[in-house]
RNA sequence: GCCCCCGUAGCUCAGUAGGAUAGAGCGCACCCCUCCUAAGGGUGAAGUCACACGUUCGAAUCGUGUCGGGGGCACCA
């Protein structure tokens, strides 16, 4: 409908042009909003303001030339001048009702669009190191991530969803070392059975991949840690030298097991954990079009040709044995190490690696959603793009800020240690999948979230979630209940009596019903599901409002059909817009 | 020190590609079921949109600066 408007208002500044009123050069952005008030009719425009001082003439003078030169059309009811010279339009009553054959012929579709035009997204989220379950901060990214991936699928992108896995560097190698010295500790080969590297990983899923490890292969890796902590440095937990430490247990697990035993407890480790966040994120309704691993990038050779192709550029130097990126002349702060001294390359050449690889896919927009901690790294991303010439205008880097955990008043402490829960898994098993991907959505990623644990789990109104299922929930129980009296609903006949729908509760609900379709392009364009969120909220406010106001099972069979019609539009609406976000729609609650 | 985000009702937040009297939930004060789920609805009180200057016919929205709050700075990943 606003598109409709927009082309007979380019049609008035053509007339406009022809008639001398506005000079040829004139080319005005049109803009039509849907008005707030209702008395300022259902669409409004500001041409006649944005117009005036071109024209040289007062905002509400020129408005009036703007309506007369206005072609016929019979959508609209009556145009009117207000303010300081907006132009109001008032549509006829056919106009909002067609909403609802739309949204009820659409079904599950409606509200995609094809304003992506098939162009290629690849959004990459969690992307979090398989060295441990997912915590809740990954599940602000997945559920997020999630979301602008849907969303975007909506609104007629082709959408890849991608999930980077950190399954090479030294982060994994303490994985290996943590878990082979539990695996030890298993075997009873070691001294203090609850002996473990300051550094290693203390969680307890280490132990259940040590106890998968030795179930599988029994005492095959064993070793005599007499033997080999004779050639260990100290460790020092207190401040000391634990990195020096872990890197020396590593070495030494290499040493001892040779490289095809290692390789075998770093994959067992891998796997075990991997697995374990695919499972989690299933079940959270995450999935993804592939597992991207960086190992692979080393392997194929592509980090090799990364650094190679940046240094034709001239950007790459040498210095106390290192190879850098002189990022600082594309505007960086300082330059970064692509290649240590000891020869291994850094977690950045990877990185650089991966995203030239992900453009060389041919993605037209590839989008990363990492954790606002990421946001110093941004600018050397981009400034390797530029250095090789890719177009870092391709590159869109969304930070989601943390989400911080309440139980009520109190904030929860967030420490691997405490026992509290962290992760994900707890957090859906406490207040359920549907309630976790709706609050971590609420918010806009660049917002600090504040997660009350207690609302998202609470029945009533206060928690929108619930209110918005319960809308849904609400329209299948009075369909339930219309066939329990033995009624049925002509859909068709409801069709040709939307003129029935006259109640302003209803004119409002279709008023918003009418908005769904943009909104889902505008938020997915934006990368913003909060405002789905939010306007699902206010769909569910409208449906309960009339709900309370009016009967839908009448005698009168015209209007009942007319009244099925909506309740069924706005229930197909909450379903779709909460099937973007990821969270169900009951039929009953 | 440099960089990023935030500052809107008592609280938690929408609204920011400039537009008409700034919105919602909670909380507070009242009111509404012989009726499809009261897990709901309605009415009311409540604001110098942090502050200042600037751009504009018009600024919560754009620009500059100040003040407050949060986060980030590695030859870590």
């Amino acid at each position: 409908m606003k598109a409709a408007l927009k082309a007979l208002l380019e049609q008035v500044v053509i007339n406009l042009k022809k008639d001398g009123v506005l000079a040829d050069d004139v080319n005005p952005k049109i803009v039509i909003e849907h008005t707030r008030d209702p008395s300022h009719g259902d669409f409004a425009s500001n041409l006649a303001m944005m117009l005036a001082k071109a024209a040289g003439q007062k905002p509400r003078d020129l408005a009036e030339k703007i309506v007369a030169a206005l072609p016929e059309n019979n959508d609209i009811d009556k145009v009117d001048i207000a303010g300081p010279g907006f132009i109001n339009f008032f549509m006829n009553a056919n106009t909002l009702t067609s909403v609802i054959p739309a949204i009820l012929d659409a079904g599950e579709v409606y509200g995609h669009s094809t304003i992506g035009n098939g162009k290629r997204v690849q959004v990459e989220f969690v992307s979090a190191n398989p060295t441990g379950p997912l915590h809740v901060g990954h599940g602000r990214g997945a559920a997020y991530g999630a979301a602008v991936a849907d969303l975007l699928a909506a609104a007629g992108f082709q959408v890849h969803r991608e999930y980077y896995v950190n399954d090479a560097g030294r982060q994994m190698d303490i994985l290996c070392a943590s878990v082979w010295v539990r695996y030890l500790s298993l075997c009873g080969a070691l001294p203090d059975l609850d002996y473990l590297p300051a550094n290693g990983y203390k969680g307890d899923y280490v132990w259940d991949v040590a106890a998968h490890l030795h179930r599988n292969n029994g005492d095959k890796f064993q070793k005599q840690w007499s033997d080999i902590s004779q050639e260990l440095p100290a460790d020092e937990p207190d401040g000391g030298d634990k990195e020096k430490f872990i890197d020396a247990v590593i070495n030494m697990a290499k040493e001892q097991l040779g490289a095809e035993d290692y390789r075998f407890i770093f994959d067992t480790g891998l796997n075990y954990i991997l697995d374990d966040i695919r499972d989690d994120l299933a079940h959270f309704g995450v999935v993804y079009e592939e597992w991207f691993s960086e190992r692979s990038l080393t392997d194929n050779g592509l980090v090799k040709d990364a650094v190679e192709r940046l240094q034709k550029t001239g950007h790459v130097d040498e210095r106390e044995g290192a190879l850098w990126f002189k990022s600082t002349d594309f505007g960086d702060e300082k330059d970064r190490v692509l290649v240590r001294a000891n020869g291994q390359s850094t977690y950045f050449a990877s990185d650089i690696a991966y995203h030239m690889n992900k453009l060389e896919r041919g993605y037209d927009q590839v989008i990363d959603v990492w954790g606002a901690d990421h946001h110093g790294y941004v600018p050397r991303v981009r400034a390797a793009m530029e250095a090789v010439g890719d177009d870092p205008s391709k590159l869109h880097v969304l930070l989601v800020q943390f989400a911080i955990l309440y139980r009520g008043k109190e904030k929860m402490q967030m420490s691997t240690r405490s026992g509290e829960f962290v992760t994900l898994r707890q957090l859906r098993k406490e207040v359920g999948s549907d309630a976790a991907r709706f609050f971590y959505v609420m918010r806009k990623c660049e917002q600090h979230l504040d997660f009350d644990l207690d609302l998202a789990k609470s029945k009533s109104n206060e928690n929108p979630m619930y209110y918005i299922q319960y809308a849904h929930a609400r329209v299948c129980s009075v369909l339930r209940q219309l066939d329990e009296k033995g009624f049925t609903h002509d859909q068709e006949a409801g069709f040709e009596s939307l003129d029935k729908l006259s109640e302003p509760h209803e004119q409002a609900l279709m008023t918003t019903l009418s908005k769904f379709a943009e909104l889902v392009e505008k938020a997915a364009l934006n990368h913003e599901p909060h405002q789905l969120a939010h306007y699902l909220r206010d769909l569910a406010n409208d449906f309960h409002t009339y709900y309370n106001a009016h009967q839908f099972i009448v005698d009168d069979e015209v209007i009942r059909n007319a009244r099925l019609c909506l309740i069924k539009a706005t229930k197909q609406v909450l379903q779709n817009g909460l099937g973007l976000l990821g969270v169900s729609a009951p039929d009953e609650m």
